[in-house]
DNA sequence: CATGCACCCTGTAGTAGCTACAGGTTCAAG
DNA sequence: CTTGAACCTGTAGCTACTACAGGGTGCATG
């Protein structure tokens, strides 16, 4: 039998995460022993570690149950699960991309400042300065 | 006189989010009409121009109230100013070479997909493989 | 058998930074 | 005088957890 804290070191979760998992239905209701803990199978330790790993490779909680369902599909939806994947990959490109759009602008910043002037020129900027911003949504 | 409709396209900032800036104290309570309107001067709309400049720029509430502060400090301290700021760019770069990984990872899982194999080898590589990860704090 | 300690349980509140109402008042134009 | 936009307060919801409080259980040691 495999207890929550076992469960954790397995899948790389913490105890409390799992709980929460359960708590939100986003994994069924691990079963009970007598005294009432949990107690997990091999299979519900897969499916955890599959949650992390998708969550570890960026995806959001609704990712990744979107790709649990792909994967109990009978033919395997190998195509649907290539366009989740490439969805997301295409969301990170642009956080990248607009995280490096952000290096750039606050790196002028700082680069402003070694100059030595009189009034902090960083903060004239962000006194003045609009700054371009952009939102991307989660996958 | 501005109302917060003006106010919030002055600073770019939503109607809701300057309320949400008042209640929380991120902001000073800004003074009434007669019948109880936020009536704003143009002190305050600066200093929310200058709050969503911070936070266009990713820095926290926290790093932009500090920044803020900084901002009123008698002899401008440039040198922490620029020290605040130095910090986040380390920070976001962190970010772009975290999100850097994960897509080199996606991009390698995707790539997988397209080379038509039986059962979905990114489900397979779900299942199976872990996947390294790290956590950054903000600033 | 008692004790202690690690582990487990439920339930609740907090985090960041908003967003989105509901249910009501006020202002300005026609 | 009516209509509609804009405003008000207050509260709940979002994501994905984390962190308790206040208790119960299981096992090894003395």
């Amino acid at each position: 039998m495999i207890a929550i804290g076992e469960a954790a070191r397995l899948t790389g979760l913490s105890v409390e995460t799992i709980r929460y998992y359960e708590r939100e239905g986003i994994v069924e209701k691990a079963g009970r022993t007598a005294s009432g803990r949990r107690a997990y199978t091999e299979r519900e330790i897969s499916e955890l570690r599959f949650i992390k790993r998708c969550r570890d490779l960026g995806f959001t909680i609704q990712g990744a149950c979107a790709l649990r369902e792909l994967s109990k599909a009978p033919e395997q939806a190998c195509r649907d699960v290539e366009d989740v994947a490439t969805r997301h990959l295409d969301n990170v490109r642009s956080k990248i991309a607009a995280l490096q759009r952000l290096e750039q602008a606050l790196a002028e910043l700082v680069q402003t400042c070694t100059e030595g002037t009189a009034s902090c020129p960083l903060l004239t900027a962000l006194l003045n300065e609009p700054i371009a911003k952009e939102k991307i949504n989660d996958t």
